[in-house]
DNA sequence: TATGAATGAGGATTCATTCAT
DNA sequence: AATGAATGAATCCTCATTCAT
């Protein structure tokens, strides 16, 4: 009576806990109710998150918010981290496209620096409240921490291959370090927006456009002869 | 002693019938597609229930193990209960039909012990997944608990019967109580059988029937000379 | 300006979870009061657990029947596993030392099978309570099915140690299988005791000792001429 | 420019006394024995708040650091709050002096700039630790998102001024809004230690102040020439 | 019949703070 | 002053079951 093989599969089978959560929970919604749900989720999240903070945000207040109950929102994301990330994703793709400064080779550089500069500062005003979260959740969450760390690395290498390509031009300072002068600046600008429109330090806007694109453009060396 | 009454004993005392909550569920399936699809839920109920144990077994492993969807499940089966029953159930009449010993005359009262020892250990074992899942849920779920205490009765009393017939031809001590004969070596078969085919004790089977067979025959005072 | 190695411990610092539990928890109380409370905590939990078993038993029933709020619960347990362990620990060293045989050697072998047989149901009924529930938790929890084998393999051992001495003296059948014969009859006790106080089948106590120590020794072949 | 006159400011405007629970509490203590019990919490608090964040650090965790018991900690500061401000307290006071550039009138504009900038790096890093808690709790508390702004306006009205003077000198761009632009390169330099030494973007120390040093200069229109 | 989405009751657990010595 | 024990509010998450197509 060699008991081994059926005892140890039945041993197993009376204790291993099986994955808890069905693999349903993160695919697309297959019915068009579903898909509705899911997007008066992730609507009533970014609402909720940007009223009240990652921490401050309980699930049931993304349920009540979106008019479902506490377990549809289950159906549908595994946790608070999950819907944020949902969250922040959508609002980061909307950041990108807002702030790129389309590649018109009629503009010089000064123009292209300040229509950066004042494209960043909008786009940041239109997503403050959840940027302002995601800056919270990067404090205490590694992923988070890294995400936002990706995303202010797309901007500072944006910036840096643009130092570059006008040290190539000849027309700024040439000894600066890029990938260096590109974190100051954009410690600068996107500082700069986190404390006026977070922390509400309050800056005329234009006034705000034009100091930063002053500072920027000088700060490497550009001739601001004849512009401003 | 054939299975065939035994069965059908039990099998009355275990279908308790509930009141539907729909006039359908529970119902035998008017289409030849509902049988289908009812059979293969408690196909992939046994499977689970097996693989997973009763607490751990949720509606929606069993749907997707049969590729159903969870709704469909309570189309077939009220509850989990429900369809736990009905897979013992079919266990059950297996297992009574496979440790059952053909009343052969010509066999001498020792090979019968033995034989029916042998086909006892050899059913568990067929059946142990399930069978120890029907320990699990006795535990805490008192209907269950009858439902063992049935099957556990059923064995015993064919015990119970056949010590009683020995005693009346002489050949076993009529002083013992055949009542409480039976439970206990009924308990030391069975309780054997759960030690060693779900808790893992490894013993040959071979040396577990000549074990048991000869404990039970020369307990009940057998006589073995000239058999062992 | 390396800032690798701070950067590296903040990282760590802002995100890795510290143990959430204090080291405290599962230490011996430092007063007078504690240790009273925690003797408060398993009374009752044996108590809750052999009323409603296992499953059924919530933290805050446990709490409240040693009239305490639930966090002082949490101050003593970890979890609800850990509180069983205690109390079935403590059921485990009573039994044991219940079930035991003072090897009194002015005894025969007759009376000894008799004494133990007759000591391990007393003992089972005394703590059957919490046996039953242990038995329960075994079927789920592969810590406690750990512990119900060993307290099994403790009984069968002793068992296997007195058959096999019995074998040497050459009173019983030295022909049979010391460990597995030791594990049969271990189930026949065991198992005959499960089912009588657990399951409820009713049998004359005496009546019950008498019928298993006869079954017991002339099932290993002792001779009872004289004896019964 | 000395910081001495700054860190009093901030001092007082950190110092919020709030009603206290009992008399005592809050209230410098009266022996020595107390002092240093005081004296060991602020100790401790300052490892475990740099070690496990704010959120994740608890009281008990300050207690066993300092090597007293919890209710020992309620004996010297109210909440977990009160003891993160002193802590934070006397971080901003050592960071204030650290930061401070000696008012020595031999000294040229850019190098005063340059030592400026040095000394805030070494700082920052010198308690990034805390530092970075800080950023975390200003993220969810008003409190301390307060006492974060006032932090930063210190360095930024200290900058502001600085500019207004060398406007007035004639020695930078006197069109450039001072208070804006102060805001502006205070994110530069504060971000950029954020970024790379709680972040973990890694920057050479002498090369991350000549570029920070250069872009400041240059960008506030200081004239370079024969510098660098 | 089949589908998959929606529901919500219920219990564990944490930890800042208070309290009794 | 110091101790360590006691408190309890507050939120997460599961999953059997029902419902609308």
């Amino acid at each position: 009576m060699s008991s081994t093989p059926d005892a140890a599969v039945l041993a197993d089978a009376l204790s291993t806990p099986r994955p808890a959560r069905s693999a349903e929970v993160g695919q697309a919604p297959r019915t068009d109710r579903g898909r509705r749900t899911r997007r008066r989720l992730l609507d009533a999240a970014a609402v909720v998150f940007a009223r009240d903070g990652f921490l401050d945000t309980k699930i049931t207040d993304i349920a009540a918010e979106a008019k479902v109950s506490s377990g549809t929102f289950y159906n549908y994301f595994e946790t608070k981290e999950a819907i944020f990330t949902a969250v922040i994703q959508q609002t980061i793709e909307r950041l990108f496209l807002a702030a790129s400064v389309p590649p018109e080779t009629d503009r010089s550089p000064l123009v292209r620096i300040e229509t950066a500069t004042r494209n960043y500062l909008l786009a940041y005003r239109e997503h403050a409240g959840l940027l302002a979260i995601l800056e919270q959740v990067a404090t205490f969450n590694a992923d988070f921490r890294e995400m936002r760390r990706e995303i202010r690395q797309t901007f500072r290498n944006r910036t840096s291959r643009g130092i570059a390509r006008m040290q190539q031009q000849g027309i700024v300072d040439a000894s600066l370090p890029a990938q260096c002068t590109a974190e100051a600046l954009t410690s600068m600008v996107s500082n700069f927006c986190y404390v006026s429109l977070v922390l509400g330090e309050d800056y005329d806007h234009e006034e705000a456009v034009r100091t930063l694109t002053t500072l920027w453009a000088r700060g490497i060396g550009l001739d601001l002869a004849g512009g401003r």
